[in-house]
DNA sequence: ATGGTAGACGCTCTA
């Protein structure tokens, strides 16, 4: 039993005592982080190291940043940042994707990815056409993935619900990057090329939250979405037993905005 | 229409 997690954890300096707390309450054999927010050089790689985890990162400056963390295991890096499709892509110097190999305990490698999608608000406007094609890069780069036949898994936060299912109202940020037709309609021709979200597979009705903003309330009132998702490979799904959402860690004094989110594969 | 909170940074941006 393998447990993956994703974890937006907004700020790795900020949240380390939680991040630590919540590896060591729960274990996961991979994890996916996202917004760690500090250079390569600010990397806790240490305190990692000291519980037991390797780690792989692509740092930035203020914001962005993801990580790729393994218990008992050094993730083998395959790619920083995704491949350009078009020249207006070299000047992308976003630090939001990072891809490895781990293989844990003699089992063949499993391919994982941390991806930190980009928010897109104001729409319409720049952002959200960097997102677009943000989303075009990643959906290109997947299907090179997909062409490998091995298990894999796409974890982060993709800043897209998915369904109108997946927010606490549906009348809710409807003008915002995170529910357009364009941000949706784009993670939906991942699906169609496959690849499983596992949330959305055990729990098809929805009413799960990932996410639930600092401001508002929210928490309080249990007014969430879910925008934290992973992404199966027909060789991972096949193996998908279980999956949930740490919920209880967004409550904790000094939490993230996000909650963990996992699956487990046999 | 605005502002609510949080994090990193440095007198403001991003989410």
């Amino acid at each position: 039993m393998v447990r993956i997690a994703s974890f937006n954890i907004n700020g790795i300096k900020a949240r380390l005592p939680r991040l630590i707390e919540w590896l060591e309450e729960t274990g996961p054999d991979i994890v996916c982080l996202q917004e760690v927010k500090s250079q390569d050089e600010g990397f806790p790689a240490d305190a990692f190291e000291k519980i037991g985890y390797g780690a792989i990162w692509h740092g930035q400056k203020s914001f962005n940043g993801v990580a790729i963390l393994a218990k008992d295991a050094e993730p083998i890096e395959i790619r920083r940042g995704l491949p350009h499709l078009d020249a207006g892509d070299a000047g992308d110097d976003h630090a939001r994707y990072i891809e490895a190999d781990v293989a844990l305990q003699d089992a063949k490698p499993i391919r994982v990815a941390s991806i930190y999608l980009p928010n897109g608000n104001p729409q319409p406007g720049p952002k959200f056409d960097y997102k677009l094609q943000w989303m075009k890069r990643l959906r290109a780069h997947a299907k090179t993935i997909w062409a490998e036949e091995v298990p894999a898994v796409l974890a982060g936060d993709y800043n897209v619900v998915p369904r109108p299912i997946d927010i606490w109202s549906d009348k809710a940020l409807t003008g915002d990057a995170l529910r357009q037709p364009e941000s949706i309609a784009a993670y939906r021709r991942m699906l169609g090329d496959g690849w499983t979200d596992a949330l959305e597979s055990r729990f098809p009705a929805g009413g799960v939250w990932t996410y639930w903003d600092y401001r508002e309330g929210a928490w309080q009132q249990d007014r969430g979405f879910r925008i934290d998702h992973l992404l199966l490979s027909p060789q991972a799904a096949d193996r998908l037993s279980s999956c949930g959402v740490d919920k209880d860690h967004r409550g904790r004094e000094k939490a993230s905005d996000h909650a963990p989110t996992w699956c487990e594969l046999d």
